[in-house]
DNA sequence: CGTCTGAATGTTAACGTTATCATTGATTAC
DNA sequence: GTAATCAATGATAACGTTAACATTCAGACG
């Protein structure tokens, strides 16, 4: 392989002037730099970006770390990670993907997703002494970029309210997470915003399963009929679909349907789910370019929200 | 940071000895290799990779090369770009995502995906000189692992056959790819070997979609009516549901319909959908473990197929 | 006792690049 | 005419590590 001073030696200058015809080719007379330029093309040179980092003392590397409680196959992992993939690249990175969150010195920045309390700790340490961003929100720092799921409720909720639907229902989970809370948070002030009537009964709860989501519906609808039902997953909206398919309530005719998430299954069902898309994608290229971003100095103002964007299908 | 020598200089012996230590216990008098390992777990040093990989002449980075006519956002491409990363991470390579095929001296071997005609000159052109893995099957290369299109429809038409299903139809693709022809032979091979009829009106084309797969059915139903349908892809299996649904045809009780896939809307559908699920997690980690074998110098035999697993569900 | 062996460690140079300072001419300014 | 300036290039060292060879010293062997 070809190195500067083998191109130094062909064109009868030194390493120093090869070097600067390629980085700064301000400095190199033209004559000269066309003379490097034909001799670089004519043999199999590439820079050697090992000895760069090491004479830099930067690594082009970012150091991607998903706990190992996320498995790596869930669609909003996946995703995330191939386009923080795809948009590095695009920068001259290259990327490690850790499963255990241990200080390693080879990277020149740091993405994490989805922290559990003691890994938080290790981060924020890493966060002290390297660029880093988050993939999630939180109180303890800023460098962060999460899916807004308030806003991706909300605004679902909104959009139904104003194609004129009243008595609008909600079906979600009800664990302690950020994403959870949120997406119900959206719902309950997107009514009160419309100044819908929001009853007891219009809450229900489900797990993120086709199957629980067929059940809370049953649920809901054997004491109430709303005209509308939010649900807080598109898995749980399929359940949903069903359960008011048996019971011959047309949708959106009798019942209008909308879920979230819009990771295929949209398009399966009968009719097609209207749903609000995790923006993964655009996730993970911030995330990417908030780091790279970090590297070069410029900051982040503060945690971004980006929001999801509404599918619009059969259902509503 | 600290180095190698700060180590040296607080233990009183040389950079030498305290690389041996660490690389090479063995070469190391105990009481000394104690005292340099006490000194490291004392102060922050770590390795730097990057001076290691200039006087190695290796960069421990791989790759990954994703034509720019596959989107990135595809769940097939995303989840196996994602096994790739967490299984070279767990071999301490890094990846540098490429979508343009360009020769790159800073890696230690690559990785390729789907490529077209002019790609695969390149790509052949590289693998002369790194090595590198692709996925997909190639008749002018060796080193490829892909999914074992052929054998999952094989296996599901089978699995169909010996529950006892006699008149089997295939609703498929049309156009000039492997996976489309694989799958096609899969079925007609299973046919053949179990000895069961095959007329003309049993072999249905459709394009990927749901509303294809709606419409090919209807075509089918039409003509036929056959006591199971093998579909290509799970999108086509679903608007074969749908359309069985239409007519009022039981599933399985009437006709048992089967998918390929296994990218979630399997559970989706109501009955839960029995599918053929592609293994691109296992894929992708076959794909990574090739490369850094090649690396360490442990050829491939030859392309390897890998079997997508049934998953069954409720629809046959 | 001298030589040989081998374990333990040290010294030097090298990997390929760039930062820093030095040198060389030519041009400009006074 | 001499000093100052500037463009162009070169020489050297450094980044942190390891390969290759060198040295040292203790113990084994005849």
């Amino acid at each position: 392989m070809a190195t500067i001073k083998d191109i130094a030696k062909m064109t009868g200058c030194s390493a120093m002037t090869v070097s600067r015809a390629l980085n700064n080719p301000a400095l190199v007379k033209p004559e000269t730099r066309r003379k490097i330029l034909a001799a670089v093309e004519s043999s199999d040179y590439t820079q050697n970006r090992v000895a760069r980092s090491l004479v830099k003392g930067c690594s082009y590397n970012i150091l991607v770390y998903i706990p190992s409680m996320l498995d790596i196959s869930e669609p909003f992992v996946a995703h995330t990670v191939s386009a923080i993939g795809e948009r590095l690249g695009m920068s001259g990175y290259s990327l490690s993907l850790r499963r255990s969150m241990a200080i390693d010195n080879n990277c020149d920045g740091v993405i994490a997703m989805g922290l559990n309390i003691e890994d938080e700790e290790s981060f924020l340490a890493i966060a002290q002494k390297k660029p880093a961003v988050l993939y999630g929100n939180s109180e303890r720092f800023t460098n962060w970029v999460d899916v807004d799921n308030y806003k991706g409720i909300y605004n679902m909720t909104c959009y139904i309210a104003d194609k004129g639907y009243k008595d609008i229902a909600y079906i979600g989970m009800d664990f302690h997470a950020h994403y959870v809370i949120q997406r119900k948070q959206g719902f309950m002030d997107a009514i009160a915003d419309r100044g819908l009537p929001l009853r007891d009964e219009y809450l229900v709860t489900a797990e993120n399963s086709e199957k629980s989501g067929f059940d809370a519906c049953e649920r809901l609808i054997a004491t109430a009929r709303p005209a509308a039902i939010v649900c807080a997953t598109d898995l749980i909206a399929v359940g949903c679909i069903h359960a008011l398919q048996r019971h011959k309530i047309q949708i959106p005719g009798d019942v209008a349907v909308s879920g979230f998430d819009g990771f295929g299954m949209e398009r399966t069902v009968f009719p097609v789910l209207t749903t609000a898309r995790q923006p993964l994608y655009r996730v993970g290229a911030r995330l990417a370019d908030a780091v790279v971003n970090l590297i070069n100095g410029v900051p982040i103002a503060r945690g971004e929200y980006i929001e999801p964007e509404i599918i619009s299908g059969d259902s509503v």
